[in-house]
DNA sequence: GTGGTCTAGACCACG
DNA sequence: GTGGTCTAGACCACA
């Protein structure tokens, strides 16, 4: 399992690695019940503070995106928040992201078209980066 | 033009007004060339300090949703940022919420819905809230 | 004796298992001078450490409600800490209840409704769970 | 306001400042909308570090005790968690305090005068200590 | 000045 | 070896 993360964003640390963890469990390279590498060993890999890491891991916990078992540690959950709880949420971050698309001159249909390849370059990445070029409507 | 902020939300003031202007922007409730009202008045309205309604301008300045007329004020850019432009930024953002969503269980027809409707709802929307029944996969 | 323990919980196992225990000697399914499972029997049943069963097994030993017999093992004690005695702790822990009841809205009429089910369930549960509707306030 | 904290204790020292300041907005010391102290602040006052204060602070906003304002930092909640909605895990806790009680020989009807009296005690103590007699029965 | 983030290192509880 | 707790001190974002 591949995590990058940048250290000159001005995205949180905590924040971009729950992302990545997040994205990772989408595209199924972290399978339900499957464990999380340790706390220590995560944060020795990205050579960043433990802390930092478990803030992350605190967080997909707090959203129910992974639980800790007491006898093999922290493992993605089972039985995931559900798309339609969080629809509320989901459907103001997307109503930001249509505004600006639309601002930026993309058509619904562009703009869906665009969705849809998010939505499979997600589900459907198992390893490998790059292939699809992106925007080219 | 009505403008909501939530001073308990976990995103920054400065953040939320900005995004509250994108929303009317592409709701054409700020048509380009349109004057935003001034800095301490808008402050005024939504009783923040002036200091945080200036950095929203400066953020929408920086990201080209509008200019700074020195005769006029700030008035919405007739020359938008290209939705190719920032492509990249956008899908990232998308992916991760497609992410989320495929997660959640939706599958990515009903996850385009989703984004349907919220590109819908955007466009849309000129002034009065509620109507659509959104979730209703 | 059924004693279930829930691997997710924020609980330590040991705790859990203590608190399990605690709750079938007050239903009486466990009676004074009555031997409890051997540290492995229940461990293995449990599908849990040897250590965590021997840690909960010292920790009630501490506390009065068992003892331990030269011949028998583990006992359930004939002499239970009185309550008198474990007022202060007892208190403590029930004034934390009862200001979040209080702070949830509960009246004092609610929350004695709410104790005294609790009590009634304790004493008399065989063995069957439900049957109670709780907080039909 | 005086909160007190054990640093012999085993209770962990955020969980007993989360539960004094429980506590405390049970009392009425610290009324819905009223400001907490600063993270620094206390943590000055206490005498241990910030970010224990920060995250007992955390703990009772995930808990929907208080919330922070952008405006004027962390203040009690005016919409506290339904005590009803906090059923279960009240009555798991009860229910255990109600065993130990039951097992140290307390009957029901001594058992509600304690919870009673612990009901009372809470939500009528201004500021001074002492005065009840615990377990007087 | 507020809370939020991050670090490096330590100790303990748990299993 | 795991996660949980705590510290002392630093820097930044926010208002």
């Amino acid at each position: 399992m591949l995590i990058r993360i940048d250290l000159q964003s001005d995205v949180p640390l905590y924040l971009q690695l729950r992302n990545e963890l997040v994205l990772a469990i989408a595209a199924g390279q972290l399978l339900p019940g499957q464990k999380l590498p340790s706390v220590r060993q995560l944060a020795g890999q990205l050579g960043v503070n433990a802390m930092t890491v478990q803030k992350s891991y605190n967080l997909l916990k707090a959203q129910g995106f992974v639980v800790t078992d007491r006898k093999r540690g922290t493992v993605v959950s089972s039985t995931p928040p559900s798309g339609q709880a969080c629809c509320a949420q989901l459907q103001d971050d997307l109503a930001l992201l249509a505004a600006q698309a639309g601002i930026g001159g993309l058509s619904q249909r562009e703009f869906l078209q665009l969705c849809a390849q998010c939505y499979r370059s997600i589900t459907q990445k198992p390893a490998g980066e790059g292939g699809d070029t992106p925007c080219s409507s």
